[in-house]
RNA sequence: UCCUCGGUAGCUCAGUGGUAGAGCGGUCGACUGUUAAUCGAUUGGUCGUAGGUUCGAAUCCUACCCGGGGAGCCA
């Protein structure tokens, strides 16, 4: 059977009313006559207190077994609270304890404890206030990503999570096969003999869809993928994952311009969805993990983004009346300490710089009239850094076939891609947006590592 | 992968060559309805691992393992 959850008491419970509540014990405190109990069901970030009244007989034995992490039902009346921390609270009649937790090994005290540990106990961690938050704010980004692009009319696709594409770009790629470690098969020359291999071919772990996002993109205009990405590379930052979530809408007809719109409607679609859905978990955010969060979040909606070129952004860098550890030049990538002055010192709101040097940028990307930069856009954020990297794509054959070679890549793998371009292409844009970045980005949260429940990066894979 | 800081009680940390400590937690007790409850008592250690220097090492040296922060790569 299941009851209404906690947080429907919390809101609309009203005194005198007959309620069952499960959940897990948060604390427990005793007086002489009383206990008091905080229940959560991971709702909400607050909890529903239950007092016990130790003059009724039958109860006594339960709350002695009662301890933190414990599972239990409770079952009494509503009534208003005459403490301070909370409306309304639960008069208990009875309890059932499922589940016990001994107090003497439960690892989840009272007091605060740091990521690090916490990390170490993913599997108790998403009991804490902070990662129950974080998970709130998770699931509210999720749904604000599908009903943003449905609300378009932008159709969710599917891209492969295996693929034979060892595409240039992002990274090292993790390799799928089914041989038997120990036993590979060899070529006469001594490489592996793929020829045997479940697929017959090389095949990878996908580092992105947008490849196929753009053949579905070719038949529906507007698409959007979400879903898992994986990079083999092996960066211990706390803004890399192994395995993380994508979103990569992929727009027919559509310019770099209508990108950037887009990706500027985008975050402040989600940012408002998530604001008016959590906003007991942004308060919290904001008042116990980074004092920014609310006024980031009100940045973010309430100005329009800063545009300017790389070529721009160069000649602005150069002008800082600041020290860079890297040097600015046209023709070198921005570094972090780059990115981070446009968009927290200079700007001081979201950033996006477009059309960089073509050396620096992935072959697929459209080449300007200069034959010098490409339609490439970078969206930096304050504290995150890079959080959406896009592009309007490269539509004409014959310039897509040149910049194929000039990476030195081989045309016969890319032949469906260029088959694009040969039966009714269009101009076509898109991006990427790492999805735990915006999570980072709009909680406060320093380390990627805690805004997804099971983290997989080097050596991390216990959970 | 590189740089850097760190690893001491269940947790957060102090201890820089001479008898292993504090706060929190746990346990026991007290207590006007408490809410990081409070007060009193008490419990708790392979000082990351392996070597080395020394009369003596948590402390100094070497190697390795693990973690944080920064960088590169990127989302």
């Amino acid at each position: 059977m299941t009851y209404p959850r906690i947080v429907h008491f919390l809101r609309q419970g009203k005194p005198d009313q007959l309620v069952t509540v499960q959940g897990w014990i948060r604390t427990k405190r005793e007086l002489k006559g009383f206990t008091f109990l905080e229940v959560s069901d991971g709702s909400s970030l607050q909890g529903l207190q239950v007092v016990i009244d130790l003059e009724i007989v039958q109860l006594v034995d339960s709350v002695r077994k009662c301890h933190t992490g414990a599972s239990i039902t409770v079952s009494g009346v509503l009534a208003t609270s005459p403490g301070k921390e909370q409306s309304i609270e639960l008069k208990a009649q009875s309890l059932i304890i499922h589940g016990e937790s001994d107090p003497g090994s439960y690892p989840l005290q009272k007091k605060r404890h740091s990521f690090e540990f916490l990390r170490t106990i993913g599997h108790l961690r998403p009991r804490t206030n902070t990662y129950g938050a974080v998970f709130r704010v998770r699931n509210a980004c999720a749904w604000a990503v599908h009903q943003f692009f449905q609300e378009q009319g932008f159709l969710w696709i599917h891209t492969p999570i295996i693929t034979a594409s060892d595409c240039e770009g992002s990274g090292e790629m993790f390799t799928v096969t089914n041989f038997n470690l120990g036993q590979i098969p060899k070529n006469p020359n001594g490489s592996v003999d793929y020829s045997q291999d479940f697929f017959g071919r090389p095949a990878y772990l996908t580092v992105s869809g947008q490849l196929q996002a753009e053949i579905l993109a070719m038949a529906f205009t507007n698409v959007y993928t979400f879903g898992p990405t994986f990079r083999a590379e092996n960066s211990n930052t706390s803004r890399h994952l192994a395995e993380f979530w994508m979103i990569e809408p992929e727009m027919a007809f559509c310019d770099l311009e209508g990108n950037m719109d887009l990706a500027e409607a985008f975050l402040k679609y989600v940012f408002k969805v998530v604001l008016t859905n959590c906003s007991a978990d942004m308060e919290f955010f904001d008042a116990r993990i980074d004092n920014s969060v609310l006024a980031v979040a009100d940045n973010i909606i309430n100005n329009e983004f800063q545009r300017l070129t790389y070529t721009d952004a160069i000649a602005l860098l150069q002008k800082a009346d600041r020290q860079f550890e890297y040097p600015v030049e046209w023709g070198l990538d921005l570094q972090s300490e780059h990115e981070r002055y446009l968009a927290e010192d200079l700007f001081k709101r979201p950033t996006i710089v477009t059309d960089y040097p073509t050396q620096i940028k992935a072959f697929y990307m459209r080449l300007n009239e200069d034959g010098k930069t490409v339609r490439a856009m970078d969206v930096l954020v304050p504290r995150v850094g890079e959080i959406i990297g896009g592009s309007q794509r490269e539509e004409r054959l014959e310039v897509l076939e040149k910049r194929i070679n000039e990476h030195g890549l081989s045309m016969n793998q890319y032949w469906w891609y260029l088959d694009l371009r040969r039966y009714g292409t269009v101009p076509h844009a898109g991006f990427g947006l790492g999805f735990e970045r915006l999570v980072q980005f709009i909680t406060g949260m320093a380390n990627i590592r805690d805004v997804i429940p099971f983290p997989r990066a080097p050596e991390t894979i216990e959970f």
